[in-house]
DNA sequence: TATGTTCCATACCGTACGGTACGGAACAGA
DNA sequence: TCTGTTCCGTACCGTACGGTATGGAACATA
C-alpha cells in the first residue's frame, strides 16, 4: 500500500503535522507552535489543519503521544543487550546522539502544560528504570542504584544541554565521543567493584 | 536614597520590569513574553513600559544583562571559598537551590534567539571555568579537569532539570541533598586519588 | 458519465499582540 | 503659584493568530 497522492503529490498525513509540530516544539517550545508556520512548512493551508485536527489542543495531545511511543520503541531496542554494562553504554550513547529527542525534553520542560508534564514523567520513567535495573544487574544495592540512576539520568540531560547550546565543547562527534567516554568511566566503571564506601 | 513614589506607591524601575521579564522567561520561556502581561502583573499599562524602554527587544537584551551580572556576583561570592573540595560542593549545592536560575537556563537554551545564546555560552563558560579551576587544584591535570567540570556540570544541569519536572525524584529537601551528597561522593570525592587509570 | 468521499483553499470573524501618538496627573524646583 | 520633568493612562493602528464556514478540485467507485 503506497501513501495516496494527490495531482502526483502525497496527500499530508496527520503524522506529517505531528512530526512537524515535534519539530517545532523541540526547535522552539510548545508556546511556538503555530498552525499557520506549520501549515506554510507543510505547503499547505489552514484548511488541511482542521481536517485532520480538531484544534492545537488535539495537535499537541497527539505530537506527544508520537513521541512517547518513539521514544519506548528505541529504549526497548536498547533493553535487549543483555550486558547491563554494554547496554548502559549505549543508552549513554545513543541518547547523546539523539538530537531532536533532547530538544523535545527540554523544551517540554519548560511549557507549563500540563499534558507535556505527563508525557514528560512517562518518558523520564522510563529512562530511569532502564538506568537502575541495569545499575541493579551490575551489583548495586536497589537504593543505591536509583541513586545512581538518578546521577547518570542528570549527566545524559545535562550533556544534552551542553550540546544544544552551540557552545565551543561538544560540537563534533569527537568531543561527544570524548564526553561519553569520560561519563562512562565515572559512572559506569567505578560501581563494579562495590559501592559501599559509607 | 528612598525610592521614588507616586501617591504614596512606588514607581516602576526598569529593574523593575527586567526583573518581571526574568520571571516570565523562567517560567515560560523568552516566546511568553507579552507586554500587556507584564503590565498587568506590575499593576500598570503599556505606558509604562514604553517609557522605560524601546521595544521588546531592548527589554529582553536588558534583563538577560541584569541575569548575567547577578550570575556573576553570586559566582564571585563562592569563588571566595579557599578550600577547592568545599567550594565544589558549595557550588553544587547553591546551584541546585536556585531555582530561577535553573529555570532560566533551560528557557533560554531554547529560544532560539542569539542574544540568549550568547547570554547562556558566557554564564556557562563562566561556571565551567570555575569548576575547572576547582577540580585543578585538585590536583587533576588541565585536560581531565575539563572533561570532569564537563561531566559535573552535566549533572548539575541534569538535576535542574529532574527538578523541574515536577517528578517524583528531587521534591522535598531531603531529596535534593541526598544528591547532593551522592553526586559529591561520585564527581568530587574519586578524582583526589589520581584519575589516570587509562 | 454520475455520485459520494477525501482533502484542501478561500474568506471571514473575534481577539490579542507590538508599537505609536498624545494627553494628563503627580512631583521637584523656582 | 508657575514651569518643566517624570511617569503613566488612553486611544488607536496594523498585523497575526485560533477557529469556523463553505466551496471546490481531485480521487475512487459505480
Amino acid at each position: 500500500m503506497t501513501k495516496k497522492t494527490r495531482l502526483g503529490v502525497p496527500t499530508r498525513t496527520a503524522e506529517d503535522w505531528e512530526e512537524a509540530a515535534l519539530d517545532v516544539i523541540a526547535a522552539s517550545g510548545i508556546a511556538a507552535l503555530s498552525i499557520p508556520d506549520l501549515a506554510r512548512t507543510l505547503e499547505v493551508t489552514k484548511g488541511s489543519f482542521y481536517w485532520h485536527f480538531a484544534g492545537l489542543d488535539d495537535l499537541v495531545q497527539r505530537a506527544l503521544k508520537r513521541w512517547d511511543t518513539l521514544d519506548k520503541a528505541t529504549l526497548d531496542q536498547i533493553r535487549t543487550i543483555s550486558d547491563p554494562v554494554s547496554r548502559l553504554r549505549t543508552l549513554f550513547a545513543e541518547a547523546m546522539a539523539a538530537k531532536r529527542a533532547q530538544a523535545l525534553y527540554i523544551a517540554l520542560a519548560l511549557s507549563s502544560s500540563t499534558a507535556a508534564a505527563a508525557t514528560l514523567r512517562k518518558v523520564s520513567n522510563r529512562r530511569l528504570k532502564v538506568l537502575a535495573e541495569a545499575y541493579c544487574e551490575i551489583g548495586m544495592p536497589a537504593a543505591a542504584a536509583q541513586q545512581q540512576a538518578l546521577l547518570a539520568y542528570s549527566a545524559y540531560i545535562g550533556g544534552v544541554h551542553l550540546r544544544s547550546s552551540d557552545a565551543p565543547w561538544l560540537r563534533d562527534r569527537n568531543d561527544v565521543d570524548a564526553y561519553v567516554e569520560h561519563a562512562a568511566k565515572v559512572l559506569i566503571a567505578p560501581v563494579k567493584r562495590g559501592t559501599s564506601k559509607r
